[in-house]
DNA sequence: ATGGTGGCCACGCCA
């Protein structure tokens, strides 16, 4: 079985590349992030031509996040009861027995600004709402874009990067305090190449330079986090032509 | 050099 997250920055652009990644990697589940469509646009006709069922939580231009998957998803939800919030950056749903919660992190902007202040608040809310599903669903995995990188060598060059937003001992603190729910960074269980990163800046040749972070993340309960056999981050959609921003990452398990 | 690239949408916002 394979548990996937993939930003695709509009998914009406990319849906070629997301079609294409579909047949080519063949995952069970794909979180996807940053839909920028409300629910009439979105492709169900076809994404189950290519065999997904498919749950989406859209809006207009903005943020966006959907769910799709090999077998049916069960008991959708499209809000976190404890937080109130008009942006659409969750969605969770059920598959045989997993229970998965694809979120879109705030962005955040710059440390200190009002969308900071909302960054920090929406992940006080997420920590709430995940504490909240462990206790309903011990198999829970996390797909996302948290816009975190979770610590220096998740940076190319941490001397530009620390301290700054996507990397501020807050927002890390509030991303190790997801962790500390019973959830691991399923990427860290392995070993991967120094440099290996899911974002890089459209601007500057960000991506043929390796200017990038690892800020997408697939977050496991102990018992998936037990059964997970390897973590990938995929490359080959990042370097077709007008790519996402982001690099699918894929977790591998037994069953 | 406070730029730059891209999506949405039609100008500025957001990332």
């Amino acid at each position: 079985m394979k548990i996937a997250s993939w930003n695709v920055n509009s998914l009406r652009v990319r849906l070629p590349h997301l079609l294409d990644w579909l047949k080519a990697a063949e995952p069970d589940v794909v979180g996807i992030q940053e839909t920028k469509c409300v629910d009439e646009q979105f492709p169900f006709a076809e994404l189950e031509a290519a065999g997904y069922f498919a749950a989406h939580n859209g809006q207009k231009t903005y943020n966006g996040v959907a769910l799709l998957s090999r077998q049916p998803l069960v008991d959708v939800c499209r809000d976190m009861e404890c937080f109130a919030d008009e942006q659409r950056r969750v969605i969770a749903a059920t598959v045989g027995g997993v229970r998965v919660v694809n979120v879109y992190v705030v962005n955040g902007q710059a440390v200190g600004s009002e969308k900071y202040e909302y960054k920090l608040r929406w992940l006080a809310g997420l920590r709430q709402y995940l504490e909240a599903e462990l206790q309903k669903y011990p198999k829970l995995a996390v797909t996302g874009d948290y816009n975190i990188a979770p610590a220096p060598e998740d940076t190319h060059d941490p001397a530009v990067w620390e301290g700054g937003i996507l990397c501020s001992e807050p927002e890390r603190a509030a991303f190790r305090a997801l962790l500390d729910l019973g959830l691991k960074d399923s990427f860290r269980l392995f070993d991967h190449p120094p440099g290996t990163f899911t974002w890089w800046d459209y601007r500057q040749a960000g991506f043929r330079r390796n200017l990038g972070l690892r800020i997408d993340h697939v977050l496991l309960s102990e018992p998936l986090a037990a059964a997970c056999t390897g973590v990938q981050v995929h490359l080959e959609p990042r370097r077709l032509e007008r790519p996402s921003d982001h690099a699918p990452v894929v977790s591998e398990f037994t069953v």
